[in-house]
DNA sequence: GCGCTTTCAGAAAGCGCTTTCTGGTAAGAT
DNA sequence: ATCTTACCAGAAAGCGCTTTCTGAAAGCGC
């Protein structure tokens, strides 16, 4: 009666195709004739099994198709962690996703899975995250983007970090974090945005204008207390700052406003000048300021920070301070994981800013109308 | 004798700081005076406790920093995973950025954390990973970027996904697949490059070169197929097709081998538009183009396909067709994780590329010389 | 050949949770 | 006042591994 291919259902009987239970340890010693103990040792090679067992072992593996219950491995054997955790702002802002590359990299090297987190920008979600990494058992968590100058946030963020390096976790950030004893990649904000600084005075500037973020980042006010002393040197004082969102729209905008600024005070002396904390800003600044009709570099210079893969296809190309931004990501990772010395001191992992000369600054020209 | 502050530990005593052990769901029920499954069942509201006990719990587990051990958990209550697998081929890629970043909002909405996983372009890992997050009993797998085109990978991949399918675990794929029978969110890349041709055409253009990636992406071969239906509707042939590596460096070497070839066959009709399958080959296509002395778009027009962030910000704008990347993140996960329906089969969600016209296409000028 | 150490496999005890199952108590029905 | 029924809290059984601990068999020197 059936046909050929009939299903061992009734026709009709409508019912969900039930979940094949995963295939366990217990199977595999079943199949193989050994015991858990000795299939469990047979595949981690953690102890030496015989070896015609082990190969008894490693076929019944593979015949069934058994892949490991992570999650009772690392109930099992404690801190056998494979897993890091990363926390950044934004994965589609070119600065985190070259880092992270960075990271993903260096992990995959290692046989490390990563748990990325995007904070979308919101101190809370950071704090959030952190937890969640916690319960998990992250063997290490990245934080990756500048530290909040906030007390309470700083308080959250260091009773989520403290009860987890004290459990033996490890914790690595890219970028100064006021109150954060851990180990830390840090990119020389200040000197670099200085040496910007004296090098733009060497191109004959002497009206400069700053495009910020939000100065609760450590690395924006880094960036701009360096630029500022730059300039010092040169006894040059910072005529404006107009402080704008951490992305290319907020770039555009404090622009915008600068532009506006200058417009209703014309006798004010112009910036011939203008430095955005950030590449991803600058990028904005630069639609702005060519949709009003002046020309990068002639009649205002324009420079950044970070030399993210974009900005050299700009045209023109930005002059900014280079980071090695893919390094600074294994850095990151490889501080983390790195045995502690016995002193048990956060390191800090110094990176230089280069300043690259590019064809959107040049002699001071007409200035910003 | 002992100051103020002083540790417990003897002076000079080296030692390593011993890791504190995490707090778990027994000490918190002691703490409160319960036993551990009303903890549990306080804890997770899995049932009703009466609230003078729910309290104490709750205040217990506050006092003492309790946070769940999240592998127990998700060995005990089989499946309830909060993690969601994400495979793709370069983070830094911004095509990848900017779906991925749907992906983790989404994600973010739903309390579930991800874990991204980059390939590096080597197919042999994207099939490692699942096999990782097979392990890591992830919820979902989400595998962004074109399928291979090769009988051995798909066979593979295949025998990865089969059984973590029939255990209960979610795929979603973001663009064509051709063997891998499950959800999947699909660029009309066809029908898009099409519509790309016509209205090149309609610009006035007769001659095209099309910079293309590897064939065996079903992404590439499509969006080729489809330029080549647009072009062939008004009786067009395609001059041209080179090859390179899907990156904005494969891109630019593409264009100048197509220049090298111009060069070397005068007398063939130069193509007066080119085409480049992805934004990000077009980025190193329009360097190249530039490079070599060549007007975009007087000399030479140039299109691209994909629409990522940074393609507006190019002088001149980037003609393309325009993909909602970040929707096409949310639908993923969205369709991994919605219930099944009865019938149980593959679906499918297209998405419609949109033709944006912008400055790097005009009128046939003088064509690549 | 006898007692010794060494080698290696199995038994069993967890890892930290969730979730039946069980049973005591209070509320409602008779 | 007695018998159900309902409600909740605790006991206990796992989830799928790793890792002692235990003990049998084998290897060694005398």
């Amino acid at each position: 009666m059936n046909q050929g291919r009939a299903t061992p259902d009734r026709p009709g009987a409508r019912r969900t195709v039930a979940a094949t239970a995963h295939v366990t340890l217990d199977a595999v010693a079943r199949e193989a004739g050994v015991s858990p103990a000795t299939a469990s040792r047979a595949l981690n090679g953690t102890a030496t099994v015989r070896d015609h067992l082990r190969q008894r072992v490693h076929a019944a593996a593979d015949r069934l198709g058994y892949i490991p219950n992570a999650h009772a491995q690392a109930l099992a054997s404690a801190a056998n962690n494979r897993t890091v955790g990363l926390i950044c702002h934004d994965v589609s802002d070119p600065y985190f996703a070259a880092i992270s590359s960075g990271v993903m990299r260096a992990a995959a090297e290692r046989g490390l899975l990563v748990m990325l987190a995007s904070t979308f920008r919101e101190p809370a979600r950071e704090i959030s995250y952190v937890s969640m990494l916690r319960a998990q058992r992250a063997r290490a968590i990245l934080l990756i983007g500048s530290g909040f100058q906030d007390r309470a946030w700083e308080r959250a963020m260091d009773a989520e970090l403290e009860p987890y390096v004290r459990a033996g976790g490890r914790v690595a950030v890219v970028s100064r974090h006021r109150s954060l004893r851990v180990d830390t990649v840090q990119p020389e904000n200040r000197t670099g945005a200085a040496a910007l600084a004296r090098t733009l005075v060497g191109l004959g500037h002497r009206r400069f204008a700053v495009l910020s973020g939000p100065p609760e980042l450590t690395t924006v006010s880094d960036r701009l207390a360096g630029f500022r002393e730059g300039l010092a040197e040169a006894g040059i004082g910072l005529d404006q700052v107009v402080a704008g969102a951490f992305t290319r729209d907020g770039g555009y905008e404090a622009a915008r406003r600068l532009l506006l600024s200058a417009a209703r005070a014309p006798s004010r002396a112009r910036p011939t000048c203008v430095f955005a904390v950030t590449d991803v800003m600058a990028v904005g600044a630069l639609a702005a300021l060519r949709r009003a009709g002046l020309r990068v570099p002639e009649d205002v210079s324009l420079a950044g920070f970070d030399d993210i893969p974009l900005v050299r296809e700009l045209s023109p190309p930005l002059t900014t301070v280079a980071l090695p931004l893919t390094q600074m990501g294994e850095n990151a990772i490889a501080l983390a994981l790195r045995e502690l010395g016995a002193a048990r001191r956060a390191r800090v992992v110094r990176v230089e800013g280069e300043v690259v000369l590019r064809d959107s600054t040049g002699a001071p020209g007409g200035g910003v109308r």
